[in-house]
DNA sequence: ATGACAATCAGAGATTGA
């Protein structure tokens, strides 16, 4: 089963690249993030017409995601507890055929110091709270997304030119940490301990040329998804597409 | 210190992203 995540940036600009990739990686499960549309804005027969079902939490303008599925998908959760005041869209979670699949856009956090990077600790404490719930059903559990986090040095092309982003900060990084420790399996990294795994290029100053370029979306897998991993990957290609995303597709396999 | 680039909403330029 190949599951992956993929922040588009735009469900609407981006539908071409995302229907060219679907047929060409052919996974079971994508968690799309940042579609950029409210559920009504969503292109479902486009998705349908190429083999996927589709559960959207959307939002006006930004934010927003969705998870896409071969076979059904029943939502098992729609939002984070633990604040009621936050109408952000950036959780989505389903069960589809026997996997627990949570789709991830957690807050970018700049600038920071201030309320957008409180915002985003704060909202790793409430992810880190539904994933202690989830890893208690010691079932298979895949969380997938967008993170805004670059765990170590090794994930970010330069850390003088970032020392003063949200996406590395210690209080970020400690966060990431926190959630990993529970028990959880970053997959790429436990497939390739070392070297470059970006995901991510800016559109400015000639990121993707220069190969400048983050690790930000993960996969973290409870131990009875860990204990199938096969596969994992970063379908780096994706990024020199025309009109691409700033993020590129990211996968496992898993053997069921 | 700022802008570089892109998408959205709206219908110009601000907001958001990372």
């Amino acid at each position: 089963m190949k599951i992956a995540t993929f922040n588009v940036n735009g469900i609407t600009a981006r539908l071409p690249r995302l229907l060219d990739w679907l047929a060409e990686a052919e996974p079971d499960v994508v968690c799309l993030q940042e579609i950029k549309t409210v559920d009504a804005g969503f292109p479902t027969d486009a998705i349908a017409a190429a083999g996927y079902c589709a559960l959207v939490h959307g939002q006006k303008g930004f934010n927003g995601v969705a998870i896409l599925s071969k076979e059904p998908a029943t939502e098992t959760a729609r939002g984070l507890d633990g604040d009621p005041t936050d109408d952000h869209a950036r959780y989505l979670e389903a069960e589809v055929c026997g996997i627990r699949i949570a789709s991830i856009y957690l807050p970018n956090g700049n600038p920071q110091p201030g309320p957008k990077f409180d915002y985003k600790l704060a909202w790793f404490d409430r992810l880190a709270a539904r994933a202690r719930t989830l890893l208690a059903g010691e079932q298979p559990v895949v969380l997938a997304g967008d993170y805004n986090v670059c765990p170590e040095p090794v994930d970010v092309f330069s850390e003088s030119a970032m020392a003063t982003d949200a996406l590395v900060q210690p209080e970020t990084r400690a966060k990431f940490r926190a959630l990993a420790f529970q028990g959880w399996t970053d997959a790429i990294r436990a497939l390739q301990p070392n070297g470059a795994a970006f995901t991510f290029w800016d559109y400015q100053a000639g990121a993707w040329p220069r190969d400048l370029g983050l690790r930000i979306d993960h996969l973290l897998l409870s131990p009875a998804a860990a204990d199938r991993l096969t596969h994992a990957g970063i379908d780096r290609a994706v990024r020199g597409g025309e009109r691409a995303s700033d993020h590129v597709p990211t996968w496992v396999e898993l053997a069921l």
